[in-house]
DNA sequence: CCATAGATCGGCT
DNA sequence: GCCGATCTATGGC
């Protein structure tokens, strides 16, 4: 189900590329005490520099420096006081860019999830970015991980029935907000957003 | 289901 | 100071 860790290569491509093919993908997180978490990714947003929603947008600092990093690291930041968000970097051209992934569906260490989440239902473990981090016990200790190799984070290439995706405007932003740069399993009931954000336009049927 | 308020703090204007 | 690539609780239909 999971299938192979996939390879800097798939990383090293521009990011509108990268985030609709990460979706249906399987993302691991391997916690120090042995439990494996996997989730289907089912929902991913697109950042490059050029975008004035992109943290990287108004150049490198002591935050973002992993976005203007080699492709296949993972970028995690901390935002409203409270809340992390996962990004998985992707090729430098055009500019740092980066994929947010934004809700996934739980495979396996539901119950480490669970707890992780303060007993939430199953839906709503990680149907949003914040709450993903969360039931995946990710933080600003992992900006930088490489997802390639050796390592506590990574990507499986996944298997079975390929997703349908559509494309939407990105959520929650202000800037830039008209960009369809958001990529959704519209089927999935563990895509987060308003009902009418998993409608859009498909994308065209990649092979995998 | 939808709308809104409040939480809470690091980063940058 | 201001404002987030957010989440939860609450109140209304």
């Amino acid at each position: 189900v999971i299938g192979r860790r996939l390879p800097r290569s798939f990383y090293g491509r521009p990011v509108l590329d990268v985030a609709p093919d990460l979706v249906g993908r399987v993302l691991v997180r391997d916690l120090p005490d042995g439990i494996r978490l996997a989730v289907r990714v089912v929902e991913t947003e697109a950042y490059r520099q050029d975008d004035a929603a992109s943290h990287s947008y108004r150049g490198r600092t002591a935050r973002n420096a992993t976005m203007f990093g080699p492709p296949g690291h993972l970028y995690v930041y901390f935002t409203y006081g409270m809340h992390h968000c996962m990004n998985v970097v992707t090729s430098g051209d055009p500019g740092a860019s980066a994929v947010l992934i934004r809700a996934g569906e739980p495979l396996l260490g539901l119950e480490a999830m669970r707890r992780h989440r303060s007993g939430r239902p199953i839906r709503d473990l990680c149907r949003g970015p914040g709450r993903l981090c969360q039931a995946l016990a990710v933080d600003r200790d992992l900006d930088g991980a490489d997802l390639v190799g050796v390592g506590p984070v990574w990507v499986g290439a996944g298997r079975g029935i390929p997703p349908s995706v559509v494309v939407t405007r990105r959520i929650g932003i202000r800037r830039d907000a008209d960009r369809p740069w958001r990529f959704v399993e519209s089927s999935s009931p563990f895509a987060s957003g308003p009902a009418g954000a998993r409608a859009g336009s498909p994308t065209r049927p990649s092979r995998r």
